[in-house]
DNA sequence: TCAATTAGCTGTATCGTACAGGTACTTATT
DNA sequence: AATAAGTACCTGTACGATACAGCTAATTGA
């Protein structure tokens, strides 16, 4: 590996860690004191239920890298809160099948919307294609990532 | 707006959101198993003294958007397992001035090689060019959250 | 000088998560 | 068919990271 790519690794680790961070903090701002909607996990399971429809907890464990009983806990909150619906799994009586209401979809949209306004805010001055390459370069990125965890 | 716009914004925003489920399952699954030397914050403290040298601890919350107790806490740990030392602020007889000791620096040097090596593994296929314009991309990214931030 | 501010610490609470263990059900093996 | 092995989910428990409120000590500005 020559310098220059070690370095741009380098720089590459550094920026993910950032953008970890404000990512984080950004989520805590916007989620708790504008909307007290919903919070992080309870997010990405509603949008893997609207991207993938409904499915079983271990289902979701499995794609979103999260412990199975994390994830019947927030399924829980999810359902208190109206969410969400269990329904027992008609071809395995261990399982319930996950489906989101459609309140919980229509919360998940106002959430995605919110996100998706406040980026367009902060890239307001980016060109299209610079935002086009980032969407795409983060798309490789997390496959990547998406690979590795599978490899092992 | 444009369509497209919108579709690309979209795509950024679910991709960030994966990109922080898939890096924070990373960063437990390599951090706790394999090396057990440091968890996150501790990382971020010791990179940022790393890069801006020794500050305060109100410098240090106000630079990695976390609240002073927080960063108190963080700092009491690290000082705990010799990694940064506390020293009286000469010019300021509330505060307390971190530094990184050089234990600090070589143990955040080797999550930070670490972490950089898995980057060049998963990324082994990846021109030099698209390395080089995810970093900056991502660095802009990261740059347009620092200045909304700062706008409020 | 003294009121207002700031730096840091401690108490307390919450959230997200994991791991260990339990129960109910399913699948495979004999 | 009987039973062992595996799986799905849930519950108990623990921990780490974080925030907020409130405290004390020191500083600064009117």
């Amino acid at each position: 590996m020559s310098d220059d790519d070690e370095i741009t690794l380098g720089r590459i680790e550094t920026e993910v860690a950032l953008l970890m961070r404000f990512g984080e903090a950004t989520r805590r701002a916007t989620g708790t004191a504008e909307h007290r909607v919903l919070d992080r996990a309870a997010y990405v399971i509603l949008r893997h239920l609207d991207n993938s429809g409904p499915q079983n907890v271990s289902a979701l464990a499995a794609q979103l890298n999260l412990d199975g009983s994390t994830v019947t806990r927030q399924v829980s909150a999810l359902q208190r809160d109206g969410l969400i619906t269990r329904t027992p799994d008609p071809s395995d009586g261990r399982g319930t099948v996950i489906s989101a209401t459609t309140a919980g979809l229509q919360r998940m949209a106002a959430v995605r919307s919110a996100r998706t306004r406040l980026y367009g805010d902060m890239l307001a001055d980016w060109s299209d294609e610079d935002r086009a390459t980032l969407a795409a370069l983060l798309g490789r990125l997390n496959q990547a990532l998406v690979n590795r965890n599978r490899r092992r």
